[in-house]
This record gives structure tokens, sequence and C-alpha cells, in this order.
DNA sequence: CCGACGTCCTGCTAGC
DNA sequence: TGCTAGCAGGACGTCG
């Protein structure tokens, strides 16, 4: 499931190998993505060249020399990475890119949460991410993620994964973080003190540079755009580790349901008020219907 | 307005 | 051994 740390490292991976890259034809496969390709889109983007690609929170966009951007989210499943044209295509295949160069950028997803869009200028583009993401977690401030977790009564887990708090954090490095922070997940956002959320700042900002550094976490599916895995997913400290010691302090991981996600957490290192546990306690495990 | 919950999608796997 | 229900979750729509 990339997030921000898997989705800089695509970046990274992608950015010398698609950049001054001019497009000849784009293939488009039979199952659409979250959205539906336009075929004039196709046309908008042939004899185009590729400017570069950047990240913003989970998305990628990817300027062309005429003004207009390619914007990429990878969703769950989302695989890009750079191959010759002649080179055997894998299944789940959705779109290929292909190059003056004899070369072709694919988009490979499985589970087709991943999306593909045309913006015919960069303002245009701004404004859409604009209305969808907070700061980026280095450039957020204890100010500015106080006011916003003042804003909502929301467990800190769900506003964690709210883009528009903070850009680019998804439900493992939310674990992580809170975690990192001492903070149990179903604590109120609002009932941070002014030291927990410099605390939750700081452990954000140290799991994602972590993160980054060992290339994000594979899970399932994900790999880099050069086609490696991420190791991130040793260092894990409570995601995908339910019933298992606590690395700290032995006591059994546990996993619960908010905002419709799996959370993961040591209840003896992220203790819970008292409040907050007898509201919480019961609902260990929730089907769903 | 806010927050909780459902939806999409496919591969894997726990459990019978 | 084979089948299937349930689970994984980012973004967004809907409902109370």
């Amino acid at each position: 499931m990339p997030e921000l740390p898997e989705v800089e490292t695509v970046v990274r991976d992608l950015r010398p190998a698609v950049s001054q890259q001019r497009v000849t034809g784009i293939w488009v496969g039979p199952h659409s993505l979250r959205r539906i390709w336009q075929p004039e889109w196709s046309e908008q983007v042939a004899g185009d060249t590729i400017l570069g690609l950047t990240r913003r929170g989970k998305w990628m966009r990817m300027p062309m020399q005429r003004g207009g951007e390619l914007l990429w989210h990878l969703g769950m499943t989302g695989q890009m990475t750079v191959h010759a044209i002649s080179d055997p295509l894998a299944d789940h295949l959705h779109l290929r890119m292909q190059w003056e160069s004899g070369h072709e950028l694919r988009f490979r997803d499985i589970r087709r949460f991943g999306s593909v869009d045309w913006f015919a200028s960069s303002a245009q583009l701004d404004a859409f991410l604009a209305e969808r993401l907070g700061p980026e977690p280095f450039d957020l401030t204890d100010s500015q993620l106080a006011a916003a977790l003042q804003r909502t009564t929301r467990p800190i887990k769900a506003a964690l994964l709210d883009q528009l708090i903070v850009a680019g954090v998804g439900n493992i490095y939310a674990d992580e973080a809170l975690f990192r922070a001492h903070l149990p997940p179903q604590k109120p956002a609002n009932q941070l003190t002014a030291d927990e959320i410099t605390q939750l700042r700081l452990a954000i900002v140290h799991v994602i540079e972590h993160a980054i550094d060992g290339r994000g976490s594979t899970i399932r599916n994900y790999v880099g755009g050069s086609g490696l895995e991420g190791s991130y997913q040793d260092e894990h400290q409570v995601y995908g580790r339910t019933d298992q010691p606590c690395r700290n302090c032995a006591t059994a991981i546990h996993c619960v349901r908010i905002a419709g996600r799996s959370s993961h957490y040591c209840p003896q290192c992220q203790p819970e008020s008292l409040a907050v546990q007898a509201a919480t306690a019961p609902a260990k495990r929730k089907r769903r219907g």
C-alpha cells in the first residue's frame, strides 16, 4: 500500500528515466482505473516531452513541455516501471506510455485503486491538489498540526489518515508514528496536549524519513520504479504485528478497527486514558455485514 | 457541518 | 484437497 515513502521511492527511481522522453503514443488497457482515461488525452500527450516527475502527498505529477500535466496515483497495488517497448507484458497492465527512445512507462495495478489523470494546465492541477492535501510532513509545524487537531473529535488515528491534515501518511506510518509518540490510536484528536502534538509531529517525520531511507515498506505488491522491493517493513514496530510481542516491552500488540482501518498498537507503550479505555474496550473486533 | 460507514477491486489465506 | 468467506486499504460518495 504505497504511502509517502513508497511514492517518493518510485519518483526518485523514475525521474532520471522519464525526464526528457518524447511521447509517441499511449496504450490503454480494457479495464478502467479509478478515473477513466479519455481518448483525447492521448492526442494531447502524443508528441509532447516529459519535463520531470515530482511527488505531493501520495500523488505524482508529471509536467509536460507544452504546459499540461499528468497526475498519477498508485492506489493500493499500483506499480510504475520503465521497459523496452518489446519487453514481455505483465498481467494487470492498464497504461503504457511509449517513447521515441524505444522504451515505455508501464502502469500496472492489480486492484485498480490507482489513477492516471490529465490536466491541461499546472494551475488546474495545483487547484485539484490544494483542495485535497494539507502540508507535507516535513513542512508541517506544531501550530498547524495543533490547529487542525483542535477542530476534530475523531480518533487521532483517523485524523492522521486525513490528507488535509498531513499529506502522505497512510495506515502503516500512522500506526508507526503513534507508537513512536506513545499515543493510543483511539485518543480523540482534540485531547492531545501541546507536548504530545510536538512528539507526534516529530514521530511522523522520523518514521517517514527512515522509511524513505529503506525504500519504503513492501507488504504485498509494492515495488519501486526500479522494480526493487522496500525494506522498511522489517523496522515496523506495530503494523502487521498483531499478537506479537512489543519490541519495547514484550506486551502483545493489539489490533482494533478505527476509521474502517486496522490499527495496531501496544497497550503498554501507548496507554489509553481511563475514559477512552472504558469507551472503546468492548469493541475489540467488529464484523462487517 | 461533521463523522461514521459503504464502495470499489483482486489475490491471498484461514478455516471448515 | 477443495471451496469460500473474509480481509487488505486510498479516496470518495452517501447517509444520519
